[in-house]
DNA sequence: CTTGAAAATGAATATTTATTCGCTTATCTT
DNA sequence: AAGATAAGCGAATAAATATTCATTTTCAAG
């Protein structure tokens, strides 16, 4: 190998995000991508063997990331509610920065792109934010109601709520962003 | 007009929704919806001029539909929260009932095909559910964060939880529906 | 340096998809 | 019932897009 590195990579799942959160994932062409990343529409079939893959490809590094940020700096040794609002403020922070990133998966998860292989993928990363719920619940922190539903309820409040910062490009402040944890804590906590 | 009917818009407009729900708003072209709705692909054009026209109007429609049966037996004359919760319900079933119009939505917001006169009349029917929370607010029942941010936190979770209770086809009882309306009016309640 | 293997190119090709149009069929009017 | 008008058709065309491939460029090893 000489330059196909992941610089490169990275440089191509860029343009793409780019493209599919400014016009849709059914407005994409090959073409598009590669003029955005600068580089000939042959060598993105050096990287990827098609459209196809390069999608599944991106979709599941963007979970990856999106996981394994959240969990950073929490230490389960603290009390429950301040390191749930450590990870809350990650997602928010995460969510926020990659805006491009919430476009492109909620764009994917009907698409016939992601294969049924990359959506089990997806899924199995959840593991961590349905254990940090167990927790709250055992800590008669947390509503004893099904968990699944707890966190779908907290992510697509959260996902809306990144959106609809974006198109209204309201600033989301600290004094914002405090106001959007409490309804999340009120409509969680016991 | 002979039978360029109301009917048979409602049909390609069914069958439009079906295959963006199974495949997405970028798996679809005209021959599939024609060939779904039972027609000549020809026959589409006798009806919108074009794949924009068509996904536009469908969009608008359901919008509409949407906003119009939200607020079927609401009654500003009995007190907030039974009638906040009537609507709420109806939110919620609607979107269950019409689980392929939420994903359609979805998919059309960050899609090329809706224009911006589309998008602007969309926004301007939310009208009556800020006026809703309005009165919440006077009545000091319903926080005092600025309604946009209330309406977002609560609609993004509606959504998630519609599309999240189709993929685990996990049936939303009576309890379930309950548990959920309560996580919400806590995390709005004053 | 030279050379060989990998990467990059982008025009050419293959494929898919939107749209048109000449024609047929159905319905309404008088 | 005949004529007029509009709906419906689907093969043909036009346009867009994915993918290939012969050629060129790059770079590291000898």
């Amino acid at each position: 190998m000489k330059l196909k590195d992941d610089k490169k990579v990275a440089q191509i799942f860029q343009s793409a995000l780019k493209l599919v959160a400014k016009k849709g994932l059914s407005g994409i062409t090959m073409g598009d991508i590669s003029r955005e990343a600068g580089i000939a529409t042959g060598t993105l079939y050096v990287y990827f063997k098609g459209k196809d893959e390069l999608i599944n490809a991106l979709f599941a590094a963007c979970r990856e990331n999106s996981v394994q940020v959240s969990f950073k700096g929490y230490n389960p040794q603290l009390p429950f509610k301040p390191g749930f609002k450590n990870i809350w403020l990650n997602i928010l922070r995460y969510k926020l920065q990659h805006f491009e990133e919430v476009i492109f998966m909620e764009q994917c998860y009907h698409s016939p792109f992601i294969t049924a292989g990359t959506r089990e993928k997806a899924q199995q990363l959840s593991a961590p934010f349905y254990a940090l719920m167990e927790r709250g619940q055992k800590e008669q922190l947390i509503k004893q109601t099904d968990i699944g539903l707890l966190l779908t309820f907290m992510m697509g409040a959260m996902n809306e709520l990144v959106k609809q910062t974006h198109y209204s490009s309201i600033t989301l402040n600290r004094s914002r962003i405090n106001s959007t944890f409490d309804l999340c804590w009120d409509a969680l906590k016991a």
